[in-house]
DNA sequence: GTGGTCTAGACCACC
DNA sequence: GTGGTCTAGACCACA
């Protein structure tokens, strides 16, 4: 997995953990892999999964068994949509409408370039479906 | 000046002297404060300035004169302009549109949000006027 | 190591570290010694190998693991080579040959002279070698 | 007058008065510009300007005479050209050859550079002289 | 006066 | 362990 240099590992893992939870392909009550599979699957070392399962554990969206390994929480799914809506709303958000107003870009300006955003993605999906 | 304490002081002293020239307070070839005086000015240590001019100078905002100062380089403020559109559609737009469709948000969505932020800009700006 | 006394110190690094990439010693995607390391091993201050590893990282010569440390980049050499290059022809021939032009000497005046420094220079070296 | 950015000014102001003698233009006892007078012309601190001509002074290049100013010395063309031609050989000549050697560079593949070089300073010249 | 460089030492986030 | 940032204070060349 490449990482973005701007934004710390772990914090990019404990995103990685949530959009696999998000997108139904972990759920609930099901083990999730272990702090050693993760880190070598990504290329990472294992303390950085742990700091990022750690971060999601008290979090409660995803719960630990000594010995087993960690489970995706009874409501982990919520407890993530919550937060990320939190954190979009108070900080993403007012940051972001901060910037247009400075750089004196409407809202309907970006129209064109959220919708070339979408049909880039959906083709780099395709093509990662069929591999 | 109160600096935040996430972002490093020498990028928001960039961004000081940027809003400077952007606002027109410091013009072309306009002399701006010596190393030592926005060091004391700020609150700061005169290296963290030495560090915020020597990125400017190398992005062609300012130009030095040995022995003299700093100037504002004769298209600084295109370039500041050019910079901050060049991160923006770069960096903030793409992190910003894939939260917006992991969170199944659509543009117009945004749309009341935006003008109730921008009121409430408005308020605080003519608070700041009569002030 | 012995500094000379009119270039910056942390120039004088930066070729350190280049040298040892042009000469093999250090390869595409080996790790550099840390700042600390290379600070002791130099008798120099930290501060003076990170401006040094600051500039050779923008310079995409090495490239940084957060938390790991520096490592030679992809294409370092190419990088390093092209970029003597361009400062050789771009500033010391030109220089060079005003000078020359100035004390009306023809690069042919110089065959002897040259011929007679890389004699010299084999002479030096082959004592090395037998050291 | 324009400066590069690596040379200390006084240093290409005493190449810019070194050049007037050696091409004739201030000749043996001749007066040479106040410190004032070519201070303005070069849009330099008369400060600057003055350093040069002691540096020059203390060369033996040009003498002053109190109250009336700086001439050139009667011998000042040779010393200036055994100077050169001394810094030429004992500095500059074994550099350039050091960095030819470490770039694989033959005197011989510099010839087209250096009648190119030649061309482009004629043509420079002409221009001036129309002007 | 100006900026450029360097040191010593500290604190921090991250891996 | 790694580098990144910051301070305090010093010295220097240059204008």
């Amino acid at each position: 997995m490449k990482f973005n240099s701007t934004e710390p590992i772990y914090v990019q893992i404990v995103n990685y953990v949530s959009e696999h939870i998000v997108m139904g392909k972990w759920n609930n009550h099901e083990k999730i892999p272990s702090v050693r599979d993760l880190a070598i699957r990504l290329e990472v070392n294992p303390n950085t999964i742990s700091r990022a399962y750690e971060f999601l554990e008290q979090l409660n969206v995803i719960y630990n068994k000594r010995g087993i390994g960690f489970f995706v929480a009874e409501d982990g799914l919520n407890v993530i949509n919550d937060y990320n809506k939190k954190i979009f709303k108070n900080k993403d958000l007012p940051k972001f409408f901060l910037k247009l107003t400075m750089m004196k870009i409407q809202l309907s300006d970006l129209e064109d370039d959220f919708n070339k955003f979408l049909s880039d993605k959906n083709k780099l999906d395709e093509r990662h479906q069929t591999e």
